[in-house]
DNA sequence: GGATGAAATTTCAGACTCTGCAACATTTCA
DNA sequence: TGAAATGTTGCAGAGTCTGAAATTTCATCC
């Protein structure tokens, strides 16, 4: 019907998973933003798309997860791109590079963004978890940025802060995305050409 | 009867809370690191310290909480001190200072850092929680490191990038100290200058 | 087409988290 | 010393999340 482009091969039993799955993040998402997070329950939304409570934590381990948009294959195919990256690039770069194609996925989906921004800034706890992704996540990140490096302990610690720190560029890149109607990508940019310089303080104009 | 120092002006009653509180969180952190995070409901948090578990709600919102080491006042004294810090200086400078200070606060903690860390470590959940400190004390935290930039839409922008890669950078690097036996200080010190170097990859040994 | 096995869903019971409220105990202070 | 504040407790109750068993749905092979 919609977007999706690798649902071809599946049968329908795994279709019908994915529409699932889809429904219960459209419900939770939609919901909360019309009665908080406080306001709905697992059960609204496992009744707004017609099954039981207990399924809807076969999909999510709790309802704040349903919220966040993480697919799980979104990570995946970020490491799969890193991979990509010609391997002269500095780290920084290649993160870069990879995060600015990641935000044209994320501008995309704008309204489906924003809508979830807000119900992230109407509960702040939403938003520690969504973009560190999790520390697992980003640890797979983090060994894959170090595969780029030489070997040895000052590779390990470098990707770790690089990886960290683009990461963090991203997530302020979005966040003042969220805020103003500028393409994604071209925020994504301009944070990573600050990091790049060092963070300087602006020119105070003269 | 420890540390504390500025227990002296206050009543019984506020020092029983604080001592509450205190036994609270200590009887959180152990009982955690031995049995782990579900091994661990609040009833026996509150059992540890011999009070209700009711009244371990009325210290802490909830489990997690009792386990972030993050008292009330820390955020407020870190602005503090960044209000000290010369005006001259830039935002990224300022903050470094601001962090290294912290750091030693946290390394004359050590131990109680480490078991913390190691708890963390254990349930990543909590790790998102700490550092970032929630949303609402990163933005009180831009907000001060926007006052010590020109103002204007570019200010607070930069702020919130230069808030958030330092404090990342702070995070990367407590979390390489709980991994080797170095003072904490040096390797804020060490990150920071990584950052404000632009990030650049490490040279090959030639 | 219908039987068969695998996987998803549901139902049910139960442990745990967290909140509001009213009674109770203690501290503070006039 | 007695009244006002403040902290603690027990209780009731809503909500989250898990495990296990029963049931339904789907893919496949005959």
């Amino acid at each position: 019907m919609t977007i999706v482009d690798s649902t071809e091969e599946l049968g329908r039993r795994d279709r019908k998973k994915l529409e699932t799955r889809a429904a219960l993040e459209r419900a939770a998402l939609t919901l909360v933003a019309e009665r908080g997070l406080a306001g709905v329950t697992v059960e609204d939304i496992a009744e707004a798309v017609d099954v039981s409570s207990r399924t809807f934590f076969n999909y999510f381990p709790s309802k704040e997860d349903a919220l966040l948009g993480r697919s799980p294959r979104a990570e995946a195919e970020l490491i799969e791109r890193l991979a990509r990256v010609p391997a002269e690039m500095s780290a920084l770069a290649a993160l870069r590079l990879v995060l600015l194609d990641e935000a044209e996925r994320v501008q995309e989906r704008r309204e489906e963004w924003l809508l979830r921004l807000k119900v992230f800034e109407q509960n702040p706890s939403l938003l520690l978890k969504l973009f560190s992704g999790g520390a697992e996540a980003e640890r797979r990140l983090v060994a894959a940025v170090a595969g780029r490096l030489p070997e040895g302990p000052s590779g390990t610690a470098h990707a770790e802060l690089v990886t960290a720190v683009a990461l963090t560029a991203f997530r302020v890149a979005v966040l003042r995305w969220s805020t103003v109607d500028i393409p994604l990508a071209g925020l994504v940019d301009e944070v990573f050409s600050q990091v790049a310089e060092g963070l300087p303080d602006p020119n105070p104009p003269a």
